[in-house]
DNA sequence: ATAACTGATACTATATTAATATCAGTTAAA
DNA sequence: TTTAACTGATATTAATATAGTATCAGTTAT
């Protein structure tokens, strides 16, 4: 099972070459060759990317992108469900069982605090932590232009 | 995203009945009809569970298959893993930046942390508490012969 | 005017998940 | 000893999600 999909994956490594450059747009092509990302594939990634309002474009020569909050303000946890949907373990696992009184139903709650716990910890990290971290470790994540 | 696809849930109801019916045989076809599991996939899939050595089966009339260990000891984690693999937050996020000297990879550590926190939710969720609790709710699962 | 860009959209490829079908062989019991 | 109720094994198809590519129109700095 695997958490993130490449494109969650593709969003964040993307968002932490504009939060190491924001304030400046920074096109597609620079992006998608500092980071290894596809670039068609991550053409159509930064539009959803504007759409959920994190970035917003220039469009022309010298047009790009460029991050539109606070990073400590974008988690992990809005990436997944803006690209993954929800996290949720199963429909319910007990339909035909129980779920015609759901509000007793035990498992249900079990279930949802596993997920409030995946929640709680993907919210918690967020592009601004992120790329403090990579500071720390190497200054990897250069400004791009 | 999903946590459980259905043949894990399918897994996990189907062994819910062999629990309620430990020590007896009980055929693809009851538990088919009994949890409404689509029936040429549910013998798929408990084929997978006597490699697994969760069930055992009895072939010919009256034959059948039945659990074959302690439900306490079945932990949906276990299921998970059988059926989806490990629990993978992502292969490794930070490849190109970070991943040379991966022992310092701080966000690695990170991920890893989630990772350990979901496996410890499902280890602790077994068919044998998943059993009981649905007792304690409404006695729904039925002795199937 | 032109090169460097984004917007929008359509398309293809690949992988995973879900479901179905078939035939051979085993067993209990009429 | 035949038959119906079963599992073992395997092949196939369908549906869905994920990943990646291509194209054309329009915008902007130089």
């Amino acid at each position: 099972m695997k958490v993130l999909t490449k494109k969650t994956d593709y969003a964040i490594r993307a968002l932490l070459t504009l939060a190491a450059n924001s304030g400046r747009y920074v096109s597609a092509k620079t992006i998608s060759e500092g980071q290894d990302i596809p670039y068609q594939f991550l053409r159509g990634l930064l539009q959803e990317l504007i759409r959920l309002e994190l970035i917003v474009s220039k469009e022309g020569s010298q047009g790009g992108v460029m991050i539109s909050r606070n990073p400590d303000e974008i988690s992990v946890k809005q990436l997944i469900e803006g690209f993954q949907g929800k996290v949720q373990v199963s429909e319910c696992m007990f339909r035909r069982q129980i779920c015609a009184n759901r509000a007793k139903c035990v498992l249900r709650h079990e279930i949802m605090r596993i997920e409030q716990v995946v929640n709680a910890e993907f919210e918690k990290i967020t592009i601004g932590s992120l790329l403090r971290n990579l500071d720390a470790i190497q200054g990897h994540i250069q400004p791009a232009v």
